[in-house]
DNA sequence: CTTGACCTTCCCGCCGCTGGAAGGCGCAGT
DNA sequence: ACTGCGCCTTCCAGCGGCGGGAAGGTCAAG
């Protein structure tokens, strides 16, 4: 199997196959005398697996701690779910990062008129990072919880 | 002032204000004889404004459109609220995504045993995506509206 | 006059690819 | 045999948003 087949089998695009090549995610493939790739079955059920963990989110050293563990048959269990553990709390990180940001977003937008005058609490807001303090306080009825 | 001073007042590293001059986010700083940079009051309200929206998850371009909108005596606000809005439907869209993720994550993780033993319903997940879909539907009860 | 903190430019590295150029290989058609 | 096309190869550059560090100039204090 040459590259491109492999690439349209796995969903791995040809020229990202090669990049993980080169920084060592997968081994190097075997060549034909020409200098071919040459890639087998299990291939192809390699990259899907990566394929599948980087739309998790796992990055692509992460992912090759997961192959690691794939691939060895005296894993731990314990060791892939705290990897996942990990990850689900950095996701969880972001989550909140971006919901804050949001928040504060939904909030300044909430106050401008959007209409064309050139007063923009948006603009305010930002300039004043005081005021996304204040902002944030400012129109709490007082039925949330701080 | 030199540009550590007004890093130490803005937040923002000197390194950083280089780059964004680099980049033309904000216009070249003015020189001393001997080449250093100079700066005024209004240019550490500028990096201040920039060190704010950046923290809002705009990106460097935008924040160029902000600074120019902030610049601009007669804007229209709801330019202002357009570009937040936008920016607030993209934060949307990355939530969503790692939300996604974190939903698939958690079901494997409460799947796995997480244990000395090898079987692993997490890479058994991530190597067979398929199952990902059995994975999203097996065990909800009935209660969940898809 | 020296020290040390500051400033300057420059280029490299990070992550995870993606695009493109320049050249070799394989096979079909004529 | 030759042409053409599509695939393959390598290498280099760039995206965003900086940060690290080298090599060198400047400034104020002692």
């Amino acid at each position: 199997m040459n590259i491109g087949t492999v690439a349209q089998r796995s969903g791995v695009p040809a020229k990202t196959i090669r990049y993980y090549e080169s920084v060592g995610l997968i081994p190097s493939a075997g060549r034909t005398a020409a200098g071919y790739r040459v890639y087998g079955e299990r291939d192809v059920a390699t990259l899907r697996f990566i394929q599948s963990a980087r739309s998790l989110g796992f990055s692509v050293k992460e992912v090759g701690a997961l192959l690691t563990l794939w691939n060895d048959r005296g894993r731990a269990s314990a060791d892939v779910r705290a990897l996942a553990l990990q990850h689900i709390a950095d996701i969880d990180a972001k989550i909140t990062e971006l919901r804050s940001m949001r928040g504060t977003l939904q909030h300044l937008v909430d106050h401008c008129a959007g209409d064309g005058r050139p007063d923009c609490p948006i603009l305010d807001g930002i300039a004043d990072p005081a005021r996304l303090g204040i902002a944030a306080a400012c129109c709490r009825p007082e039925g949330e919880a701080g």
